[in-house]
DNA sequence: AATAATAGTGAGAACGATTATTATTTTTAA
DNA sequence: TTAAAAATAATAATCGTTCTCACTATTATT
């Protein structure tokens, strides 16, 4: 197992990630930390996500139309994003019940296999989108 | 509006993924038909399951791990993805109200937006894979 | 049946997102 | 202070998918 070595890009990386809350793609982190690190590469920001989220300090969050999101907050959450704007919101299920709820409902109808979780994706319109 | 004429390669490809219930690639689908078709193109496969997309005669399963799989059977249900061997099922719930209780408690989170709907994806062991 | 109009195909180029390669730079431990 | 090895920047490579376009197949009209 190699060690763990610090470095700027990483930091600045993560500091970006868990200052946003509307799930920013790699594209976007790489377009914020280039201000500070104008040299910074794409790659190293992919390297960094992903090291991120193999650490558990990140997740993903992967959206029906294909694109690949990132979030700082790795409490078990939901996420809604809206059919018109694109934006991505957290959906707080404050029922702790709701997750063992669901997969027991579904377990009921996978005999012989084992259920261990889901992604639930929410979409619609979301508060903007709907005044206009 | 362009008028639809019949094509042998369409009607291949419709009958290869409605004869399938293990959620094919485009890629899978290319590599059985091909076999009647020799000569078709990876390109025709993709426009072809895009068009039954369009019309509602299949529908796209994005998968957690960012692949895309074709189902033919397009009236709304759930699907598990065995993280061991990456085999997909249906998840067949039988309660009709169970779509709308986890829309309607969502709902509560999202004050001012409105969810039209869900995409929710179980995933753990199948049951060949709980076996061995 | 022959013809004309046009939708669909096959081959391959192009594309966007992501991963891999590698020489150089930075960090860390001795 | 030096030596190791981890991380970076730049860029090439890869993967899945879409696009382009000359040619073929289907359909409507004669």
């Amino acid at each position: 197992m190699p060690t763990v070595k610090k470095s700027r890009q990483r930091e600045a990386i993560k500091t970006f990630l868990y200052s946003r809350h509307d799930h920013p793609t790699a594209e976007v982190v790489y377009n914020n930390v280039i201000k500070e690190f104008p040299k910074i590469s794409l790659g190293t920001v992919y390297r960094n996500l992903s090291f991120l989220v193999d650490r558990g300090e990140a997740i993903t969050v992967p959206c029906e139309d294909g694109s690949v999101h990132f979030d700082g907050k790795t409490e078990p959450h939901y996420h809604f994003q809206c059919k018109n704007c694109g934006s991505i919101s957290d959906i707080e299920m404050d029922d702790p019940s709701y997750e063992n709820t669901v997969i027991s409902e579904a377990q009921k109808h996978l005999p012989g296999g084992r259920i261990t979780g889901h992604v639930t994706f929410f979409y619609g319109l979301c508060a903007k989108c709907t005044d206009s």
